[in-house]
RNA sequence: GCGCGGGUAGUCUAGCCCGGUAGGACAACGCCCUUCCGAGGCGUUGGCCCGGGUUCAAAUCCCGGCCCGCGCACCA
């Protein structure tokens, strides 16, 4: 185990889950401080994605019906009876591979394969034998309801609560685009072999961004700000370069200006987070590696002890989703888009004679009239047409009508809107942070680990730390941090041991701050403030330590702005 | 899922080959000491991954499971 994943559970960020009954692969606990961590990052993803952007947060259920995953593709390709060879342990999705080899349309059940395999003798290109076939479903199954219950599915990502919500969310925003809608929560793949530590779970923790456009207009009014940020890209070309996302926009190597504004702003994200810029880079998937929804994806991949690791990944979903959900429900998924201009069309119109229709249709004569006007006419001198009325077809000659060229306006269009969706893997950020963060150094001619977390993101900001375990000096900390804890900021006591190994304590977890009640506080009430970062300290008035910690907190200022270096 | 290696207090580790009292270090906790960068004194808590087998006796040998690491495969 690495020092960095002894140290997380030791001091409770991390701990593999169920650990009493032998635990199971998958899984994590957060820990106290490691839940605090994520939250913290939840927060500041909240800022940048919801805050920040003409976009709300929704929360839908993790249990969905089995109607969902049909429309979204997931069953589909979520479900596969797979096989493997065990002499060369490849495996193969086993309708594929009998298609390919037979070229016969099996059935993607167990039994189908396996009898199929047999009859045929089917082995694998390098001559070994396959062995039993098995499910890969990456979906949990669960059962709704009593008895047998209604089938339903774990969800494996967040995002089809939305797109199932959609109707309601365009209402919400007043039917006008573009706008965004995220969510935070939880999502389950059940993975066939999960490994890595934290890097792959079988439950985990996503933050999504739909963002959903006109097709026409994938472009964002606030690009302006990321334009001129220089990143690393790869393309799917494994071409690499470093690059303004406007020069990577206007050569095509980024498809449009919209993904290259999510791009800057998961870029400018992961790095306030506290991910490290040269161990950060955005690569296109592949054309066999996208998901089946989307026609381009970049992923943010950052580099820790298990080589590059995809973190977020960024994809134009087009209309995928909308247009399948719209197929499978039956409901109206679409916007309607006024043009800046009515489009003017000329075009034959129907013009129904109501003198003479009335004495002749008598009450039907308004129901064809209008029937007639809704008719599609491209001859001028049509003679006759048919019109229906309730169920009745019922052949009107042209004694009845006249053919007219109008000029129509037409004020703009229904559209499915396309939809680019910024993916977070929370747990695999908040582990690159602490990799990211976490190094050793050398103070006094002694090593320490220090987690040089951002401010904003630590778990503990502040810890209040009385010089001596005496009555006097515990009496003044524990009022100061009433005092921290009543203003919000995250602070924690403690007077075991000497001050050296307190201080290396909250070092190690990322506490940015220390402050030290010494005796020179009894005389004069100031304390001194210790930066985690450099180990120097200064001095502060008590009935400063509120408003300057709170500015050291949300900034990256150095503490000697705040006070006298004090020299113990 | 396959192959190889591993699993001993919170952490690291000795013991395992060759069966017989599980030992250390650090951490944690309490008291004393008092001291601005982990090292004082005294004391305390806590452990053989789980299940089965062999044996008078299993941390140790055997089998199965779970977990961890590495390689292969998987990761829409």
């Amino acid at each position: 185990m690495s020092e960095l994943m002894e140290m997380l559970i030791r001091r409770g960020f991390l701990w593999q889950s169920f650990e009493i009954y032998g635990g199971m692969a998958g899984f994590i606990d957060y820990g106290p401080l490691g839940n605090g961590l994520r939250r913290r990052l939840e927060n500041l993803w909240r800022e940048f994605f919801v805050i920040n952007e003409r976009a709300v947060e929704i929360d839908t259920p993790t249990v969905n019906i089995e109607e969902v995953f049909i429309a979204s593709g997931h069953a589909e390709s979520f479900t596969d009876v797979a096989i493997e060879c065990q002499k060369c342990g490849k495996v193969f999705r086993a309708d594929h591979y009998i298609k390919e080899k037979l070229n016969i349309e099996a059935d993607c059940t167990i039994e189908a394969v396996k009898e199929i395999i047999e009859t045929y003798d089917l082995r694998c290109d390098c001559g070994g034998r396959f062995g039993e076939p098995f499910h890969f479903n990456l979906m949990f199954t669960t059962s709704i309801g009593p008895g047998k219950g209604k089938k339903g599915y774990l969800r494996p990502e967040t995002a089809q609560g939305i797109f199932i919500a959609f109707k309601r969310l365009l209402d919400y925003f007043r039917s006008k685009l573009p706008f965004g809608v995220a969510q935070i929560g939880r999502a389950y793949r059940n993975e066939i072999s999960p490994r890595q530590g934290v890097i792959r779970l079988r439950e985990f923790n996503q933050a999504e961004l739909e963002y959903f456009v006109n097709p026409k207009e994938k472009t964002h009014p606030q690009f302006e700000r990321y334009a001129n940020d220089v990143v690393r890209l790869v393309d799917k070309f494994d071409n690499e370069y470093e690059i303004t996302l406007k020069e990577a926009v206007e050569k095509g190597i980024i498809a449009h200006e919209l993904l290259a504004y999510f791009i800057g702003k998961t870029r400018r994200f992961l790095l306030k987070a506290g991910i490290k810029d040269d161990k950060l880079r955005f690569r296109q998937h592949k054309d066999d590696e996208r998901a089946h929804y989307a026609v381009d994806c970049w992923d943010a991949e950052a580099l820790t002890s298990y080589g590059w690791i995809e973190i977020v990944g960024i994809a134009d979903r087009t209309d995928y989703d909308l247009r399948r959900h719209i197929e499978h429900s039956g409901e109206d998924l679409t916007v309607f888009v006024q043009f800046k201009e009515p489009i003017k069309v000329k075009k034959l119109k129907i013009v129904p004679d109501l003198k003479k229709l009335g004495p002749v249709y008598r009450k039907k004569a308004k129901a064809i009239a209008k029937a007639l006007e809704e008719l599609e006419v491209k001859d001028k001198n049509i003679e006759k047409v048919t019109v229906e009325v309730d169920g009745e077809k019922i052949e009107i000659s042209s004694e009845f009508f006249s053919v007219e060229e109008v000029e129509e306006e037409i004020h703009g269009e229904k559209i499915i809107p396309h939809v680019i969706e910024p993916s977070f893997g929370l747990d695999r950020i908040t582990y690159t942070i602490l990799e990211h963060s976490f190094e050793k150094d050398t103070v006094d001619g002694e090593e320490r680990k220090v987690l040089r977390l951002k401010r904003w993101i630590a778990p503990v900001q502040v810890a209040v730390l009385p010089l001596l375990s005496k009555n006097e000096f515990i009496k003044v900390s524990l009022e100061i941090v009433d005092m921290l804890r009543n203003a919000g900021i995250y602070t924690e006591y403690d007077d075991s041991g000497s001050i050296g190994r307190r201080y290396r304590r909250f070092d190690e977890i990322g506490t940015p701050f220390c402050v030290t009640v010494d005796h020179q506080t009894l005389e004069d009430r100031t304390v001194t403030i210790r930066d985690r970062d450099t180990t120097k300290q200064v001095r502060v008035e008590i009935d400063r330590l509120v408003d300057v910690l709170k500015e050291l907190l949300s900034s990256e200022k150095d503490i000697t702005e705040f006070g006298e270096i004090f020299k113990a």
